[in-house]
DNA sequence: ATAGTTGTAATCGAATCGGTTACAACTATA
DNA sequence: TATAGTTGTAACCGATTCGATTACAACTAT
């Protein structure tokens, strides 16, 4: 099963949030318009921003801005944020049978892997902040103005 | 979303055949009542295995055995086998505002972070063969008899 | 011939996903 | 203060996937 698609929605959000944000008022439906999705999947990404500390959102007059700096906020951090992080990210049958020596064992063997494969996933999320991100998508900007 | 407990139902099945496998007739009966799931589940497991060229399985007469030593199987052949891989396993929002700076640009920026994250998790299951399972299974099996 | 097994289709309920509508609460501004 | 625009949030929908289960034809060893 795929990741959900909440958290490269999340990431485009965010990315928008710092690179469009001191240019426009960045509402949902601004977002939503950019992402090409419903505005309240907008929403509730933000939701998930805002609870984790990375944007401030105006509740009435609307917008949402940065509270962290790029620096700071990793791909990993918007994943958890937006709600895609597992602690197993492996499913397992519920109940082996503790009467066979595999099903008896087969937690003791096979977790210890899964989890060094998901940490490894995870940890590469780690690497990459938004500082990062944003510098890549300045330069494919500014070259795509000048080809044009 | 967890990856399908397929695969974890996959290793268990094949971790058995490997064990049992000369004490045993590997029937999917026999295994599911390891494993603890419906025996049609177990088929379509050994199928997905059968198809990858890991094992053998006896139409009419029945039981499964292996096919390839197993040094030469690793996490991650079982996982392709049991179908669990995707090939862009992060969910992306379909149609990302072309008119926008970062709709335009947010799958040049984000896809080979993506790709090199699920790779990272993928190259982790590729390190662990069924020897070193099965190694780690028999010592585990082996205590806990001299315990008891 | 018989009994046991595999291969496979069909159906089911549960869970999750993203989409959408609706509306109360809130806030800047006129 | 009234208005307009926005957020926060609940509710519901259809689609999809999952694993469980039933059923049965095809096959094979005895």
């Amino acid at each position: 099963m795929k990741i959900s698609s909440r958290f490269a929605v999340a990431v485009h959000a965010l990315l928008a949030i710092y690179v469009l944000g001191s240019e426009y008022k960045m509402t949902s439906d601004f977002i939503a318009s950019s992402v090409n999705v419903n505005p309240v999947v907008i929403r509730r990404a933000l939701l998930s921003l805002k609870a984790a500390g990375i944007i401030g959102v105006k509740a009435g007059s609307g917008g949402a801005m940065p509270l962290m700096n790029a620096e700071n906020v990793t791909l990993y951090d918007v994943y958890a944020a937006a709600g895609c992080r597992e602690d197993n990210m492996f499913n397992f049958h519920d109940e082996p049978n503790p009467n066979c020596p595999v099903g008896k064992n087969i937690h003791s063997v096979l977790d210890p892997y899964l989890e060094t494969a998901q940490a490894a996933m995870e940890n590469e999320l780690k690497k990459t902040t938004f500082a990062e991100l944003i510098k890549n998508l300045d330069l494919l900007i500014l070259k795509l103005c000048c080809n044009s």
